[in-house]
DNA sequence: GTTATATGTGTATTATTTACACTTATTTAA
DNA sequence: TTAAATAAGTGTAAATAATACACATATAAC
């Protein structure tokens, strides 16, 4: 305890996560129900308060690795909530994060548990405080830093196909793009390993399997390579 | 006080602000020096703590506004600091925003007063705490942002010369254009209105001034379009 | 009136982006 | 077994944008 900063007012600090998932052909939120007052049963994001010992991306991975069990998570800070009644109970600063994690099997059955859904960015039910907020903030974000650098892939699976990548990438910017140019222009970059194998789960002639050539890709940067989509 | 925070610690929130400025042709960022305990003296960024009263935002307005006088001006938020050791006194979460401002004749009296020095953002002096990381991640913000939007006019007078604007270009993104080129995308996008007016300050022939169309920027930019230099 | 200096402008070349159509592999139904 | 349906894979021409580059002009200083 400091003697400088007695007059000053301290303030409650909490962490939200906006956490967004791929799947089914489109880009989606994580939600919860809230389980302690007030607002206690109604959808929210996930979070909690800032603890004495933990800095505020820990705090986040925290919450992050308590809901899904998932570690080693693309995670970046987005922006410090702190309007005056954001939090009708008390004065609490939030400091939201967003997530970029793969839906698979086991996660989905983890998020039961939590009761945790997924609901496509387009269709978000109200959620509690300012948290609408935060998911619109968050999806901007996304947009922006989607076409500057090669995050997509952190919402897809290791290994995925041409036409996954380009309908993520149509979700993110809620456009439509020509197969051909965008196939084109993924092949010009060079930063996708071609697998042998073929993926048939949404066409009959089956689609190759592609991973992200990270190492590549961190050399490329090295050397100035800016990703551009 | 409510009743359901209670087990929740809280913590100091402080702000702090870069405030970049043009001038001489360079590209500088305004410091103080810190008026109380700790690091008394040393060399700060503008800041404060946050009072109870204010949102984020309106907090980082007064400190601009008492240090410099100036209303409207352009400042955003930054990021969120929360390193446990940042401040050594105690633990307090920093909210950095960053203004943009036009340095003129009046600012720089106040500064004076207030033991404010501007410093080229190549050459600044180690601030204390952690504000030398602010500074680069405002200016790391500062690039990316004047890239697709056009924030840069917010550090140019009102009447600025083609040659000043491209200067300003090349502080911020620390290379140099073709004077033709630069001039030829400018006057593309037709964002500027040429007053009849030169300004001889730096040459004999003297260049023409212009002025930032905002309105016309406003109405592109409904009809969807987006500004990139 | 000559020199020095920063400004203003145009054109040809290259690179990038866009528009657009047919072939292929495979499953399902006739 | 053959035909139809479906999604995947690929190439080329046209339009647009980015780059490289050189000379003319206004004026202050000598």
């Amino acid at each position: 305890m400091s003697p400088f900063y007695q007059a000053f007012e301290k303030v409650y600090i909490a962490i939200d996560c906006i956490i967004f998932g791929f799947g089914e052909g489109q880009l989606k939120v994580l939600t919860i129900r809230r389980d302690f007052e007030p607002e206690l049963g109604k959808l929210s994001l996930p979070g909690g308060f800032l603890k004495p010992e933990e800095n505020l991306h820990e705090a986040a991975k925290h919450i992050l690795e308590n809901l899904t069990g998932l570690r080693n998570i693309y995670m970046e800070q987005l922006h410090a909530f702190g309007e005056l009644s954001r939090d009708p109970a008390d004065r609490v600063i939030s400091v939201a994060y967003y997530a970029l994690i793969k839906i698979d099997q086991e996660l989905e059955e983890l998020d039961r548990a939590h009761d945790a859904r997924w609901f496509p960015v387009a269709e978000m039910p109200k959620l509690i405080f300012d948290h609408d907020q935060m998911v619109k903030k968050a999806f901007d974000m996304l947009k922006l830093k989607a076409k500057y650098q090669p995050i997509g892939f952190e919402l897809l699976p290791e290994k995925f196909t041409i036409p996954q990548l380009q309908t993520l990438y149509e979700s993110i910017n809620q456009v439509r793009y020509d197969r051909r140019n965008f196939s084109k222009k993924i092949h010009a970059m060079q930063l996708l390993q071609k697998l042998g194998e073929k993926q048939k789960d949404t066409s009959k002639k089956g689609a190759y399997l592609y991973q992200f050539d990270r190492l590549r890709y961190d050399e490329l940067k090295k050397k100035g390579y800016n990703f551009e989509l």
